[in-house]
DNA sequence: GTTACTGCAAAGCTTTTGCATCCCT
DNA sequence: AGGGATGCAAAAGCTTTGCAGTAAC
């Protein structure tokens, strides 16, 4: 596909399979996901590929890493700034583009050259609340 | 120490050790860090017990499990809301303990009960800012 | 033709677990 | 005395790595 040319990286089948995957998704999908969902497609393809394909993406720029799920790595091509609500139940992770504006004690401001924020909202989504009272 | 009693847990040598080493500390320490500290005063001290003394104070709220480091969980004594400032060079973890309002979005509110929020600062503290010059 | 990528299997880390023994309450 | 905690070692996950063969450029 001609809208991955210039990544600076090979476009092999397996490449363009995990970008296709990528491109829009916004389930925050972990490795293991990945590995799956491209099974699906191309039976052969290994672990090992999708664990570095993932890493190259990161390097690129391409892909950022979440360090909000404790039990494995999850993946978001979306790499502009924007905040996640996490279900405390399910795990869900949903995007929040709007811009919230936080503002920084003076002290902090001066001590650390800041570059970026992030924010987890955590709460219970409509699907958990309403079996929970089923 | 008479603190520790009424958390409903058996206070061990080990456990009194872990609960003392924790007490006020701003480090946010990994499990490994935590065994490595213990080991200078305990050398028995299993791998084992601290996983599951954590685990036990995790569950007895007296701790809460950062997920900010991809690499290893990192564990807070400090259980009141508050925040981080994440060193993106050196990765120290800092508390910022001010009150930090954000809104959200309309949408968002409706479809979520919202239960708290988490804001990770990233940055550069002074030491990796002086260092990077020499 | 080079260089980078793939796939396999093995290794590396962090974290968890089973179980016999021990000790706090 | 009883039930929870300890320690050991083994297992379980997730992620990384070495290497020979292969394919993209």
């Amino acid at each position: 596909m001609k809208k991955y040319r210039g990544i600076g990286l090979k476009l092999t089948p397996q490449r363009l399979a995990i970008l296709e995957y990528l491109d829009g998704n916004r389930e925050h999908p972990s490795a293991e996901t990945i590995y799956a969902e491209m099974r699906k497609k191309y039976p052969m393809i290994s672990f090992a590929t999708v664990y570095k394909t993932l890493e190259a993406l990161k390097n690129k720029g391409r892909l950022h890493e979440l360090t909000i799920d404790p039990e494995r790595r999850r993946y978001d091509p979306d790499t502009g700034q924007h905040h996640h609500l996490i279900c405390i139940q399910c795990k869900k992770i949903v995007d929040i583009h709007a811009e919230l504006p936080v503002t920084v004690p003076d002290d902090v401001e001066q001590s650390f050259d800041l570059v970026g924020n992030h924010i987890e909202f955590y709460g219970i989504c409509q699907k958990c609340k309403t079996e929970r009272r089923t």
